[in-house]
DNA sequence: ATCATTGTTCTTACGACGAT
DNA sequence: ATCGTCGTAAGAACAATGAT
């Protein structure tokens, strides 16, 4: 229906209605039915202006429906959660973060409501309460990926998270052990959990992975420990075992000489029964897991002197330092912890067994130089 | 190369429960 | 009654992968 009059437009029309004001209509591109604009214009060319705007807008792929983002954002936020295909640990920590940061402040409202301003001020409210920023960062990019999707759905015209820097945040050096001070810590923590601590050094293998390993992955005689699985725990406590994701992942990896008969003794007296029993157990037999493993670990930092702030994961770091030290280069460091890498190899290359042997040794050789008094003290 | 996204580990707190 | 262990929950911190 186009103007009575004058110049005839190929898009939409507009009329002046009873109160004297002017409306706006025009075809939506979804349903192809005539449709309002929403809201009524003072003057002709208001209106005229504006259906060049929601026209321009249609032509360029920006039109959205101003009824679509009309959606429920907890329902959306639950849907879009139960919609990804994501490992569970992930879906659990993005539950509990939109669940606790996210829905309180947007979910009652609609997804059309979320403003860069109000997500701004969220932001600060959250980290003024005392949230920490890494869990700030987290909602937000929470946040910013559901309203992407809500982007892709046309719900919306574009994402309103576009506060710069709010994706990240300055990760602090982790502190680094020397030989002596890796062993200090294995003989200041319970005996069960020596080993643990030195294979976490001179393997830097994860602490899902030394949890998982079973006695038929060690090689006394090859030195070799077998990397086939990591163990996994969910907030809830359920623990279960992960194939690694990659080549990489699955692995061997060399340990010095130095630790043969620390393992013959671990074997000997800790380790559960049988090929397939857990090469490291709780103190009641069970599998191994953080919160029985913690309150040794702070015990052994404290008595070993060494900073509260060492993590068990700094182990890794601190063998891939002296790894590197031993003359690793950056391919066979990455191959002995287990790290793909997706850019440089495309063909994924493997490091010759001796290579690995070798590195170990020269680790072995560290721990006689620094540490014989040490490996001899105290079992 | 850089940024977006997904994944893993560490910290703190608390309650259940059986052993001492 | 107290203690050690285990399980659970929430949050924080760190790491790796994947897409532009």
């Amino acid at each position: 229906m186009a103007n009575k009059k004058g110049r005839r437009r190929s898009f939409g029309s507009c009329r002046q209605l009873a109160s004297g004001r002017w409306q706006v209509r025009y075809r939506d591109p979804q349903t192809g039915l005539l449709r309002p604009a929403e809201k009524t214009y003072e003057t002709k060319t208001d209106a005229q202006v504006a259906l060049t705007h929601i026209e321009a807008d249609i032509t360029r792929g920006q039109w959205a429906d101003p009824d679509a983002g009309d959606v429920n954002f907890a329902d959306y936020a639950t849907a879009w959660l139960r919609d990804r295909k994501l490992a569970d640990r992930t879906r659990e920590r993005n539950e509990s973060v939109m669940r606790l940061h996210v829905v309180p402040v947007f979910g009652a409202g609609s997804i059309a409501d979320v403003t860069t301003a109000r997500v701004r001020s969220w932001r600060g409210k959250l980290l003024a309460a005392g949230v920490g920023e890494p869990t700030v960062v987290k909602a937000y990019q929470l946040l910013r990926a559901l309203m992407n999707t809500a982007v892709d759905d046309e719900l919306i015209r574009r994402n309103p998270c576009r506060i710069k820097g709010a994706d990240s945040y300055d990760v602090p050096e982790r502190p680094v052990l020397s030989v002596a001070e890796v062993f200090g810590v294995a003989y200041a923590i319970a005996p069960r959990y020596r080993l643990l601590v030195l294979l976490a050094a001179f393997t830097t293998l994860r602490f899902g992975e030394l949890a998982a390993l079973r006695r038929k992955d060690i090689d006394l005689n090859g030195r070799l420990v077998v990397v086939r699985r990591a163990q996994a725990e969910l907030q809830n406590g359920r623990l279960f075992d992960k194939a690694p994701k990659s080549a990489a992942g699955l692995r061997t990896v060399s340990f010095p000489a130095e630790l043969v008969d620390e393992i013959s003794h671990h074997l000997k007296h800790y380790a559960a029964d049988g090929q397939e029993g857990h090469l490291f157990v709780g103190p009641q037999g069970g599998q191994l897991r953080r919160s029985n493993f913690r309150d040794d670990w702070i015990k052994a930092r404290k008595a070993a002197g060494v900073s509260p702030k060492l993590h068990f994961h700094d182990l890794r770091h601190t063998g891939n330092t002296l790894a590197s030290t031993a003359g690793a280069s950056t391919r066979e460091l990455m191959t002995r912890m287990g790290h793909s890498s997706s850019r440089a190899a495309l063909i994924y290359q493997h490091m010759t067994s001796d290579r690995d042997r070798t590195i170990a040794d020269r680790l072995g050789a560290m721990i006689r130089n620094g540490e014989g008094d040490l490996t001899a003290a105290g079992d």
